[in-house]
DNA sequence: ATTGTAAACTAATATTATTAGTTCGTCAAG
DNA sequence: CTTGACGAACTAATAATATTAGTTTACAAT
């Protein structure tokens, strides 16, 4: 029996993330892990600080991937464009990911100091991505708040199967998303 | 030993939404309900159909509930005065119930009439509130998706301790409903 | 009085997470 | 080479949970 089976944390996180967007991050459990890994649930203790760290692992990858989308989306855009374009990927990115993505949501330990800065990374692309609309500093704030809301809303209502009616989505979001720009046009 | 203690499906998914708001939806658990009623575990079968029946009777009451705010909130009102009103209600009712309110978004059983009906209902208060603005048929559907996303997603990040900053919470969101107002004239 | 029903129970089973302690390669120091 | 420390994976045991099966008993209707 081969003592080393070259488990790692990278390894055990990585089939986590997988489990938890095709099953739900509520059904995940160590055992599918384990199980899907090959190995005795309490092996994974030694890579990961069992459940709760495991899931404490999925948050910040998932902020970390998150931002990564969302970085990548707003290269070589600005004003509306920039903004569109940070909407479609975070949507694009619950929609892909709504196991890693619900991970990120639950309220962080606020000794954290590790997930704490990966979330405000994520807020500091929004942000930059905003600025140019010079709204201060206050409204910018309260923009970014907005446009989370907004992008949050619908994917995780749509992740949900929230939107029974036969009308396309795209549409629903494309509109949505216009009249929060319109907004921030208009706004003082 | 009383034989007879007085339970009720009623009085089960009551102290079950209690639970579910001060505790989580995903720490419910039957043996916190049973403890709370002085009642051994199986007893509670005899009144749900199991946690994933209580947890359905949950949705089913959230939905209800729901509902009811939101008529409440619409009364006597209309135009832009009945959005804020509804898009008001909805948030209190979010961050007054977190739990019950949790329990209504899970995707439901296809083939569950009750549930999918009082859903409906709770779409018809909107519809019925957005039907002023006349915009059409295709554009009242999507102008509900948009205002429930945004609603929705404002009140979870705020209720999961999303919002960080220490910026007034209320007036981020009385400008994004002002915004989606906004756009709901401007729009064709 | 009797009998049926329903509510609550005990007991048993299965799944899960967690901790403690054990085994056994592997690798580096001597 | 040998040896000894370390780490990775293990077995075993414990606790919490949900669920099912079968039992008891109060109460109400005949």
């Amino acid at each position: 029996m081969a003592r080393s089976v070259g488990l790692t944390r990278e390894r055990v996180v990585s089939v986590a993330a997988e489990l938890a967007d095709t099953h739900g991050l509520d059904q995940l459990a160590l055992a599918r892990v384990a199980a899907r890994l090959g190995v005795r649930i309490p092996s994974l203790y030694n890579h990961v600080d069992g459940l709760a760290g495991l899931r404490r692992e999925l948050a910040l990858l998932g902020v970390r991937r998150l931002t990564d989308q969302l970085s990548r989306a707003a290269i070589g855009r600005a004003g509306d464009e920039a903004v569109v374009a940070i909407a479609g990927a975070y949507r694009a990115f619950v929609l892909a990911h709504p196991g890693l993505y619900a991970a990120t949501i639950h309220a962080p330990d606020p000794d954290d100091a590790e997930l704490h800065a990966a979330s405000r990374a994520t807020i500091e692309v929004v942000v930059t991505v905003l600025a140019h609309f010079r709204l201060g500093d206050a409204g910018t704030i309260h923009a970014v708040r907005g446009l989370r809301a907004l992008v949050h809303g619908f994917a995780t209502l749509e992740a949900a199967g929230g939107f029974g009616l036969p009308l396309d989505r795209d549409e629903s979001f494309a509109r949505l998303v216009r009249a929060f720009i319109a907004g921030l046009h208009t706004n003082p």
